[in-house]
DNA sequence: ACAACTGTACTATTACACATAGTACAGTTA
DNA sequence: TAACTGTACTATGTGTAATAGTACAGTTGT
């Protein structure tokens, strides 16, 4: 399910923690539960140990895992909730995209088709 | 108008294609007006000519400016519609981040507002 | 013809981010 | 003790962005 996409402009550290986020957000990967090691999730994905770390530094420093040397990193209790708060700045940007088509003459309810369309597929 | 921040992680270059388009998808830069000189461009907003060298390149490319070597840069005929149409790719970065949104279980209400509050503040 | 513009096309250099490779060390567990 | 875990380094390669500087050809107005 977490796929890397080694050809786009976005760092793949960046869609390690997406990745990760989206899993947790899900469900997929539940509050407490153990997240692969860094070596593992480097072989199976195919990504270097030190990219992984880097993703997964970010989420410890975010609270959103919690690593526990020697043992392995696990799901916050409230990782769930944080990913959330933290999806806030999506919405700017949602803001700030709807803003340059709305000056750029692009009809209000084509942009809001899009959201419902998006909120529709995810349902099924 | 046109602002350039230098410590954006958007490209100068790419600020500047955007803000051009903007400029003239507005009207504030109507069809064949000239665009200023690259190397006044340059000085005035404090970037290196070849910057803006590749940013107005690439709108030429585009056919949404028209350079004329030795007379200048002209803001194509169908300049606007050329923007427009470009636009359908920040559509699609809407409907992604929505599904992101729809996935982390944000009200389908959240996001919708924040899209018709940028179509309320374009219009004051 | 001349000067002063225009766009265009290079080379070279610097800076930075990303990703990789490899090594080492300390904590945990069976 | 062995095999894991996370962590912390150094070093290297690569690509992109931005800058600096130079040069050349086309256009315009005097």
């Amino acid at each position: 399910m977490l796929t890397i996409d080694k050809m786009s402009r976005k760092p793949i550290y960046e869609q390690l923690v997406e990745g990760l986020e989206r899993e947790i957000v899900t469900g997929l990967l539940g509050p407490q539960s153990q997240l692969p090691s860094i070596r593992e999730l480097s072989s199976v994905l195919g990504v270097n140990p030190n990219t992984v770390q880097k993703a997964l530094g970010e989420l410890d420093k975010l609270g959103i895992i919690i690593s526990a040397p020697g043992r392995g990193m696990f799901v916050a209790e409230d990782a769930a909730e944080k990913i959330r708060a933290r999806m806030s700045s999506k919405i700017t940007e949602i803001h700030e995209l709807a803003a340059a088509l709305a000056k750029a003459g692009i009809d209000e309810e084509t942009v809001l088709l899009a959201v419902r369309e998006a909120y529709r597929s995810s349902n099924s």
